[in-house]
DNA sequence: AAGCGGGCCGACCGCCCGTTCAATCCGACG
DNA sequence: CGTCGGATTGAACGGGCGGTCGGCCCGCTT
């Protein structure tokens, strides 16, 4: 019996393994054609399930978009934690911060950038949400003040950048599909060196002219 | 009574002017809110009418969302048009045509970017849409394609380019306020000057450090 | 073999909101 | 002052969708 225990799922882990994918299939849903356009049904339709049967994963379909954001704050917080670690300028733990949070949105979580439709949520998580998103805000422009500190990035409006470069990434579920020319590794590449030389105080003085030619895995 | 023809609004001059007026709050709510989570009422409200009122203007919400949509895009040619006239090289005409873009989509408009949940429209509509969107956007790729031929944009791909650019572009309206610390001029010059440090083939070494400190008004 | 229980289904409820329509208001005009 | 017509209203309708509930299916246990 012990034997089994890695190969054959439980309960629980097929229940857990159940509520990701729903989780999954949500956030790209929401990402794709937004929280109020994406129905239950249309869910659990992709899962090949009943719309009720969602019900014995999330109560009601604000904790599923609160799930969805939740999960993408993890990654967020853990690719900053993990870039600090490994970068030591300004410039570097900012482009790994987001390269990172990118690169796992897009294949792990269909990205679930779902900062959008935030009041469809209740007060209390509302409150909890846009707090979070400050704090990880917060933390990118410190990066950045940081980088102009060290001299790694050029003289600029921490805030103002942070929007602008938040905006983009935010968009690119919008555009991004994985049947698509790139993968997820080279739109990461290539959105991140367009990002860098935005900021970076010694700009590259030429980018890839094609997305699909960049190596398809990263480097290591 | 002829004498009064340009000083007292006509009952048609009348109409136009309401209708715009919705058309700008609309604008303003789908930006903000997305067009699903918001209701005809919410609008009428603003306005301080009813909801049966809008539909003396628009035969109903979809079509408000195309008029919307058109009118942006009305404005994105002739953005475009503009700076063709005006610029020279590749990077002067693609700074140019967002800068347009930008500041009147922010000061006009509120902002009429809802490229965003074209499900909601009819499929007519609908594909009527993605064709202009298309052209648009092919239009400042080739921009692009020109500046690096013309030198004064750096190798890259011209695709990814705008779709990143466009992206930043288009979330704006979430989170700049008219209240807020920065003008729509002040807004736009700072958001271009990113774009195109980004772009450039010969970056500026520095940037603004702060956009609320910008100039005013745009030069002459 | 019988019983148990979790997972899922089909059907239904109720609310929200887009849409309609008859009735009313109000300014223009004769 | 009466009438006409467009603008606006209040009320109602109907569909879509989030959410609920009772029951069925099926695998596991004893």
């Amino acid at each position: 019996m012990a034997v089994w225990k890695n190969t054959v799922p439980s309960k629980d882990e097929l229940y857990e393994s159940k509520r990701a994918a729903l989780l999954r299939e949500a956030a790209a849903a929401f990402n794709r054609r937004g929280f109020h356009a994406t129905s239950l049904d249309e869910i659990a339709q992709n899962l090949g399930v009943t719309k009720a049967a969602l019900y014995h994963y999330f109560p009601n379909k604000q904790t599923l978009l609160m799930a969805c954001f939740e999960k993408a704050m993890d990654v967020a917080f853990d690719s900053l934690a993990r870039a600090r670690q490994q970068e030591a300028t300004g410039r570097g733990r900012l482009r790994l911060t987001l390269a990172l949070y990118l690169e796992q949105m897009l294949d792990e979580l269909s990205a679930c950038v779902v900062l959008m439709e935030e009041n469809a949520l209740t007060p209390p998580d509302h409150a909890r949400m846009v707090q979070m998103r400050d704090r990880f805000e917060q933390a990118l422009r410190d990066l950045v003040r940081d980088g102009i500190a060290d001299g790694s990035i050029v003289a600029c409006d921490p805030k103002l950048a942070m929007f602008t470069i938040l905006g983009a990434l935010n968009w690119i579920p919008k555009w991004f599909r994985h049947s698509g020319p790139w993968t997820a590794t080279q739109t990461t590449a290539a959105v991140s060196d367009l990002f860098e030389r935005m900021l970076s105080s010694a700009p590259a003085p030429a980018l890839a002219r094609d997305v699909g030619l960049m190596p398809l895995t990263t480097a290591k």
